[in-house]
DNA sequence: AGGAACAGAATGAACGTTCAGTCCGATACA
DNA sequence: TGTATCGGACTGAACGTTCATTCTGTTCCT
């Protein structure tokens, strides 16, 4: 058997392993996500895990860096360099407000991790970083075009994210606050009304 | 020995056991923070802990109430509710901003047990209703004079909260993303905008 | 057969909680 | 006043549980 089929047969089991984590911790923590049930949720044994991760630690941190890129694949799905400043921002927005709300343990998942000691702060700036790049020249555009306020672009990126994650959050945890349908678009406004210049 | 003073006594202990472990729930998270190191930190054995509270789930909510009593008092600090509604909006959320930036303990900490499975959605939303009548008065207000969108107050308030939160977050824990001072009022004139009509 | 992949019992560390004992101020009694 | 007794706040070692990790025997593939 060739290296490569190898190779995919162990991302099968290593990705069971990952899908039974984030399956795990984003339905209640990290701390009741011990290895014994990852392993019963992954169908393996326990030992196994550790032949595809060093510690649990490690673990954590594969599982969010997947997580960061399955998360920046979604927000950058259709989305054309090419567009005008406002199309690309409710392109990406959009994109981004939809995966969190379609994708609940996604969300869920990076909450929990986002708040996790297990991951560096520095880690966390690096899986955003390809994300951040589309938006730098989104921004740099838009503010260059006066269509957009002109204040650093991590503000402008910080405070969307934020308002937008809080967001899918509560209509996820507390629907009963929003009695009435929420439309993406209304929220999409909102947040271009914030930064337009 | 009257009553009051035995009281004042057991606040004294039971204090200083909220304030040791908000110290080190902030610093590590709910996982890193031993019961023993709680006594440690409060200069008390272990056991007196349980004199107090039941258990430490229970600690931990209590220390969740605490910290939002303290929010809420801090937001409506000087808050004029005959004041103009976008004074009020600046008032309130500048209160929320600058206390958030000013204890970064408390924020970790509101970071941290809103994350954590210890605290439920309804004890979350309850410790919140306070803060949230004040803001249902203003957002009325606003609609009525048409000065704020027609959306619902759940959206306006989650949507500021979140990125004024994040924000706040970023700063303190990513500070080098900034490197030029970011002036509060900027954040809150973006705020307005976005929800301003 | 031989070796890699695997499962799950075994191990030891860390934790929440308990409890037998200590300490100390208050009270009763002389 | 001086002494004995009490009660409850407090302590921290000990207990049982849970967990991450390791170990050992088994299965599967070539």
């Amino acid at each position: 058997m060739n290296v490569q089929s190898d190779t995919r047969r162990n991302m099968d089991k290593r990705q069971q392993i990952l899908e039974a984590t984030a399956d795990l911790i984003a339905e209640q923590g990290l701390h009741s996500c011990p290895m014994a049930m990852v392993a019963k949720h992954a169908c393996c044994g326990a030992g196994t895990i550790y032949r595809y991760f060093e510690t649990k630690e490690e673990l954590v941190q594969q599982l969010f860096l997947h997580l960061t890129e399955v998360m920046a694949s979604h927000c950058m799905n259709d989305y054309d360099e090419s567009a005008g400043v406002k199309l690309r921002f409710y392109s990406f927005w959009g994109n981004f407000y939809r995966y969190m709300l379609e994708k609940p343990r996604d969300r869920a998942l990076m909450e929990q991790l986002s708040a996790s000691p297990a991951i560096s702060e520095l880690q966390r700036e690096e899986a955003l970083k390809p994300m951040n790049k589309a938006l730098t020249m989104l921004l740099t555009d838009g503010k260059q075009q006066q269509l957009i306020k002109n204040l650093p672009d991590a503000v402008l990126t910080t405070m969307t994210f934020g308002s937008l994650t809080m967001m899918a959050k509560k209509l996820q945890l507390s629907p009963q606050m929003f009695p009435q349908a929420v439309q993406p678009d209304d929220l999409l406004n909102l947040c271009w009304d914030a930064i337009k210049a």
